[in-house]
DNA sequence: CAGGTC
DNA sequence: CCTGG
């Protein structure tokens, strides 16, 4: 499949899928390969041209968000603010994603107080333990049933402390304490406290869930990396960046 | 200590 | 607190 972007509503495949919103793409070359609902899926880019598979064009389109108007966030706020006026433009291309709910809450969840190397490790390794084997030797990320069958074998996963919350978020899933559907219908507000009730889940991978799955773009996910930069660009010392 | 949470 | 760079 091909599709054409358009300069003002760019997409930057790379930076986008380096960017830290999603863990399960590699790239080999020019090809970037990843496991998405259960497909293996395949993107390369050249310029405003970009080739896939395993994604349908609406699945694709839908993925990368590309109806979003990015331009326009930007002229709403970053234009607004002289401290951060530049970073559109240093980051032209990067997209907000739209994934998969379920996917992204563990996802997140694991993510906390770790690397990127370790979160990739983490997830790889849990989608081949009890993921649904699919194509050329990939894993689906996997249900909650199968992750709770697996449960004695997760700490071949090294997910440390996280295995306990990833246990009770995919039992909560299966007994109905969660209900993602649910959640999907929720404003940002009453998506984040539906979220923070949830063990492993606290303030900044709850605003992650919002706007890498939710569409909660009002969410703001405050890291240690963000909080750093936000204060260092509003101290008086002009430290900036 | 690291892309937090309890 | 688990794990890894």
């Amino acid at each position: 499949m091909k599709y054409i972007l358009t300069p003002k509503n760019f997409l930057d495949v790379a930076l986008t899928l380096e960017s830290g919103q999603a863990f399960r793409w590699q790239r080999h070359g020019d090809i970037w390969t990843g496991v998405v609902k259960n497909k293996v899926c395949r993107i390369v880019q050249d310029g405003l041209t970009v080739r896939f598979t395993g994604f349908t064009r609406e699945e694709f389109i839908e993925y990368f968000d590309l109806r979003l108007d990015i331009s326009e966030i930007y002229e709403n706020t970053f234009s607004t603010h002289a401290e951060i006026r530049h970073l559109p433009q240093k980051y032209n291309g990067l997209r907000i994603m739209h994934q998969d709910l379920y996917e992204c809450m563990l996802s997140f969840m694991l993510a906390t107080n770790t690397s990127i190397p370790h979160i990739k490790s983490m997830i790889a390794k849990l989608s081949e333990l009890c993921g649904e084997k699919i194509a050329g030797g990939y894993y689906a990320f996997p249900t909650p049933e199968r992750i709770l069958k697996s449960r004695e074998k997760l700490c071949t996963c090294k997910l440390g402390y996280r295995e306990r919350y990833i246990v009770e978020i995919a039992r909560r899933i299966v007994d109905g304490s969660i209900e993602l559907e649910k959640i999907k219908c929720m404003d940002y507000e009453h998506a984040v406290s539906e979220l923070r009730g949830v063990n492993g889940i606290g303030n900044k991978v709850s605003d992650c869930i919002c706007l890498f799955a939710l569409k909660h773009y009002e969410a703001f996910p405050i890291d240690r990396h963000i909080l750093d930069r936000v204060c260092r660009a509003y101290s008086s010392d002009n430290g900036f960046p």
